[in-house]
DNA sequence: CTTTAAGTTTCGGCATGCCTAAATATTAGC
DNA sequence: GCTAATATTTAGGCATGCCGAAACTTAAAG
């Protein structure tokens, strides 16, 4: 029967991916996020996130400071890592389990991560052998909630001449995604930076022997040295 | 990003249920059906069924004669039969890949027939070998939506002493479903009918040596001497 | 054939979620 | 500190999808 009666759903697909933008944007640390930032992550109005905010405060997934932005509550928190370990456990059950593409996850994931039951994501989970890294290199939050954070650095901050691991490729682009494959750009590859990245250019990185010019906002990398912190230089 | 960018679609899962009760209701034949039944068989109230068929009489889905009731198109005839194949062959992908009982599939499935791709569809229809049924016994329209209907009537109409095969056990009732399967009644079992069912009483059929009583809806049958269709194998 | 019962449609309402534009608050420049 | 640019909120609209109640059509009973 078509009764979606699914009276035990405490949060809407829109309302799930507002809490996950909130996430995205200031992660764990649950710092005041904008209105602008979020309505840019979210691609909609700032009227539309003004309106959000005010029901998802109402609910207690956020603390909403008028004027000032807003930030995630433990609850909102954990909804939104909820539906990322949704996302990246989908997407690397379609991958291992369904033969797809790295390229080819993103939107699927997107769409079925407000579906699935807690069931079924036990049974997925399982059925990997309990996943750590979804196939961009991305961890997987555990079911408690638990996330392990590596840390990254934007590859684009990676000064000239050093040498780093790729930990993560972003899956937002597919287009993008599909290219730096072809290339031979996947996480866990090492590489040289050839060319640093000044104002908004790609940076230039060997692989192999090639090189290849990776675009902004990309790739995620681990020093391999123990640098300290080169140049962190945030565009803009 | 979080913008399902779903410019491609063209029915809401909303419209899409009420394409799916239609056929549950007047099947491939295409009869006309009365809103009050509709609106019965979606849990929604007359009105709301009349906004509907409003919209989809517009996009062509549906032919509705005013005061007189509904019947599909061959385009919702195509959306229907989607919609079912993909019901289905999540159900039997559940069960088969993933150790789902068969009485846990239905919710999950109602959940998810609206939000996979043609892609995933397929790739579940390869990983599962192409299957032509789903756990129930119902039959797995193909791609080009092509549905091979077996001739099965309800159990309850079966005369005490005939002999027949149990197709299908209707998806709708966890409980009931569990209730039967304990018992050993699943698709593909012979029972013989010891005491047919009058008025609204259960059927009570022999099975194993022990006698069940089976609830009016939950199961259809084939009659065993009849035999004509034998070659096909529902799952049991 | 008319009256009445039953079924259907229409009409306001409500909830979600989005938009644009106007009003309002905050921040930055001088 | 006070104005001006920037950001946020509020207000009014639109689309979907549901409800109940009133208006209407069809069918059934007499």
């Amino acid at each position: 029967m078509p009764k979606l009666k699914v009276g035990k759903r405490r949060t809407s697909a829109a309302q799930e991916d507002y809490l996950k933008a909130l996430f995205r944007i200031s992660g764990r640390a649950a710092t005041l996020v904008p209105n602008a930032r979020l309505a840019e992550e979210m691609g909609v109005s700032p009227g539309s996130v003004s309106e959000m905010l005010g029901k998802l405060a109402t609910l207690g997934l956020i603390v909403h400071d008028p004027y000032r932005g807003a930030r995630l509550t433990p609850d909102g928190l954990k909804v939104a890592v909820e539906m990322i370990r949704h996302h990246r456990l989908i997407e690397t059950y379609l991958v291992r389990a369904l033969g797809y593409g790295w390229d080819e996850v993103h939107e699927e994931a997107d769409r079925l991560e407000h579906a699935i039951s807690e069931r079924l994501e036990e049974r997925m989970w399982q059925a990997l052998g309990q996943p750590a890294f979804d196939p961009h290199g991305d961890p997987i939050p555990a079911p408690d909630g638990t996330l392990v954070e590596h840390p990254t650095l934007p590859l684009q901050s990676a000064p000239a001449g050093s040498e780093v691991t790729v930990s993560r490729i972003s899956d937002r682009d597919p287009a993008k995604l599909r290219a730096v494959e072809r290339l031979g750009l996947t996480p866990g590859r090492r590489v040289m930076v050839v060319e640093e990245s000044v104002w908004e250019s790609p940076i230039v990185v060997s692989l192999d022997g090639s090189q290849i010019s990776v675009p902004l906002g990309l790739a995620r990398a681990i020093r391999v040295e123990g640098d300290a912190e080169g140049g962190t230089k945030p565009p803009g």
